[in-house]
DNA sequence: ATGTCAACTTTACACCGTGTCAAGCAAACC
DNA sequence: GGTTTGCTTGACACGGTGTAAAGTTGACAT
């Protein structure tokens, strides 16, 4: 659907490149001249910076594929192995959409439309969340006290992109050690 | 040092009050209103958008006592209930800076110099972070496998206000909630 | 060859929020 | 009375977003 107009695909890209080079301050003006056309040719074809954005995010998750990389962790028989399955396939995702994801989380509080497409996609990783937690459950390992739900929002927590930052970013963790330690952080957490 | 000027001192608490109050666009406009002075008397004391944000959050922590509450949780006499104090101690403290804090995050990405005043007050909640891990390590209760700082960087993210945000506003926690969950999620992370 | 359509260009401008500058005013202090 | 201090009003520059309008270019159709 995204791939039918070509001067649609190249703003894409280059957005997509400088948005993940980082640093420079991304602008319609610089996302223009990164694709080589001018700033009002950007808005014939987005509206607005926060439409672009959401556009960009989606288009690297098609290309990237996180659905099938998601759909992994889902093949895992029992829910302990699945769920590390999980922190690994959406841990090791975060670093990919990092330069897309700063955009967008500095504009939540200035533009709805950026909110409300931020706020989407990390209600899909909810849902893989809480679909790890019933894997568990199911398999009778989810700690005693702790409803499904309430699981669902610390893993939730424990895996937002925030939290990728802080570590990795901030505290200098390498993607392994992040994972690693992810998955021991659920496992003590979550199961009894 | 900051209650010298009757001036400054109103500025800063109907500033506090705004942010508190949350929703309205706080521009510098907005807060002279609140003031109940000009616009431009208002960059007669602080010089720009971030250093009033700044001198709120100062403010703020001087009102709220805040280095005695954390001064609090070094009371505790083993490790375990002295981590349990500083959750509590910092948890609780969260929602009333929520106001600032949100503003103040929201400038991170485009203004340098609220970005340092953040991480400075991040690098004191980290701080209080590894004194609590400092004395579980005392008590050789810390888990096996975790060095003290990784166990503070840990327990930093898991402190942040970022998760305090998503937990509580977005998933709908009480205050209550989120403090005896922290506290538990804490001790399954950290100790052996 | 001519017309027309689509994509793009250039130029210009409105709007908003931050921060600056300058002149004036009023009360306090000496 | 003169000066200083703290404020006022009003104007403006700057940067970034988004809009509007007129001109260019190339492809395609008849």
């Amino acid at each position: 659907m995204s791939s039918e107009n070509p001067t649609r695909r190249k703003i894409l890209d280059t957005a997509w490149k400088l948005l993940e080079a980082g640093g420079s301050p991304t602008r319609m003006s610089d996302f223009a001249r990164a694709a080589g056309i001018s700033r009002q040719a950007l808005y014939l074809h987005f509206p607005s910076r926060a439409e672009l954005l959401v556009a960009v995010t989606r288009h690297v998750d098609a290309v990237k594929d996180v659905d099938a990389r998601l759909a992994e962790s889902r093949a895992a028989e029992d829910g302990e192995t699945r769920l590390a399955a999980f922190v690994s396939a959406w841990g090791n995702y975060i670093p990919e959409i990092r330069g897309v994801s700063r955009a967008l989380m500095a504009m939540q509080e200035s533009d709805a439309e950026a909110r409300a497409a931020w706020q989407g996609r990390m209600e899909a990783v909810r849902q893989g969340c809480a679909a790890a937690v019933a894997a568990l459950a199911r398999d009778g390992q989810l700690a005693g006290g702790l409803s499904e739900e309430r699981a669902t929002d610390l893993l939730w927590a424990l895996l937002s992109v925030e939290s990728w930052v802080r570590l990795c970013e901030t505290c200098g963790w390498s993607q392994q050690e992040y994972i690693t330690e992810m998955q021991r952080a659920a496992r003590r957490i979550l199961l009894g």
